[in-house]
DNA sequence: CCTAACTCCGTATGCCTTACGGAAAAACGA
DNA sequence: TCGTTTTTCCGTAAGGCATACGGAGTTAGG
């Protein structure tokens, strides 16, 4: 990755504030930036980022592949700006109620964030690209926390275990929706497929406990597993925690 | 994917119950479907998942590529293959002490393996292969949470909580070393590269919270972050709420 | 000794990103 | 008005990927 992509790129995920520095000389562009990253979240949205292509985003353009070059320095680039503006898409409500309500709402709303872009799930570099709406995030996902009692270091350590534990119960949830959807296989399918495979393969009594509680648990669910229960279970444990730290402090 | 490889692919999960159900006709196989499972894992280990490809696992087995097939149905089936083979390549340690040492024993060894193969962080699908060891698992993690006073189900979603956040605090840790040895960029470094950038795009000011957290956990760290600590502290927060939740059950 | 079964692998197809350079369009300067 | 410069659009080609198919050679059973 060259110094000049990342200055361009940049410039591009800050182009509302800086203005877009276009030459005024050659063929007028057909599309704007905000289209071709609109076009390539889309695709990413149906397809997921695998199978995310430049030539995908370029046939939803009407343009040809190396044309989408002209407009991005390249394919990761252009993930790097999708991100930033996925972000921004949903505007983060103004936080309201106790601490827990609102640290509920910054978890819900990335949870809802993931379930309407999976593909934010396939994204793996760290050091993401740092945009405006990224910035607006953590400003507000700080500003849930602030005036409560914790110190600045909790204050991120607390931001930073929201998103984790969120992404990666979304990340569950995700999968088992899209494998479903792509395979065209439900669950109960699925068991049908294994099941008598598994019966002949698995030495019998082996696994007791997993025996009794997939038992209990596939048929409270009613499917091997219910996501979005799951998400709201965890997330009280996980909130019952951070009172409790609060809490300690306050009595001390 | 054809019903003939999901029966393959089970059969080959389960060899070492089954025995390998191999024809006396022909050449003998110039190396095992173990090796190609562990050629694959070092593979993954060295490269990541994106850059796996049945090519590398050929050369490093001395095979061209179109042999490696004669092994496993594909590539997808490897990769399941080679899950079960790394959850079972650490035994799981025997549980010992009150609830919370052994749950966070659970979280910590996943933790490990995590950073140990951090390829299993980029498998998409639910819907896993059923293998031996991913039963063993499964069976393991319950028995660290059996006899707590813990319904059945209960049970189930606290395994998966655990499961999920060491998944999503994994994730980041695992990303972070990651970028910082492929890019050879240190965080330091990255920052007096955007640095200059931000400051001419930001508005000042705009970020009152973010600029004064994140100055303070910088300073702290000595990074941008420290994975292990946010790990340790986000556990400790969850394992709260976990006892929290059995308190309240042995008081009413 | 023949034949069926099996392994190994060459080839071909059809994806992907992206470097490079050419053609055409638009605006500026003289 | 007419180059000249800048910029866009895109064709081509190189080099990567998975995998379907079929052929060649090897081995054991009959």
């Amino acid at each position: 990755m060259e110094n000049q992509d990342v200055d361009r790129t940049l410039e591009l995920l800050w182009r509302r504030k800086l203005g877009v520095p276009q030459g005024s000389r050659g063929p007028k562009q057909r599309v704007s930036v905000d289209e071709v990253i609109r076009a390539g979240i889309t695709v990413a949205d149906e397809e997921g980022l695998p199978a995310f292509s430049m030539r995908k985003v370029a046939d939803r353009l009407g343009l040809k592949l190396m044309s989408v070059y002209t407009y991005v320095p390249g394919r990761s680039e252009l993930i790097g700006l999708m991100v930033d503006e996925a972000i921004g898409e949903v505007p983060h409500p103004p936080h309201e109620g106790p601490l827990r309500q609102r640290l509920a709402g910054v978890a819900r709303h990335l949870w809802d964030e993931y379930h309407r872009h999976p593909w934010l799930l396939q994204i793996e570099s760290s050091r993401p690209w740092i945009g405006p709406h990224g910035c607006d995030r953590y400003e507000w996902q700080l500003a849930a926390l602030e005036g409560a009692g914790f110190t600045d270091l909790e204050m991120d350590q607390l931001v930073t275990l929201i998103g984790d534990f969120t992404a990666g119960s979304a990340r569950t949830s995700v999968a088992a929706r899209a494998t479903a959807e792509r395979s065209g296989i439900s669950d109960l399918q699925w068991w049908e497929v294994n099941a008598p495979i598994l019966d002949r393969v698995m030495p019998p009594g082996a696994y007791p406990l997993g025996g009794r509680v997939g038992t209990v648990a596939g048929q409270e669910y009613n499917a091997v597993g219910d996501p979005d229960r799951s998400f709201r279970f965890g997330l009280d444990r996980l909130l019952d925690g951070v009172e409790l730290l609060l809490r300690e402090r306050v009595e001390s």
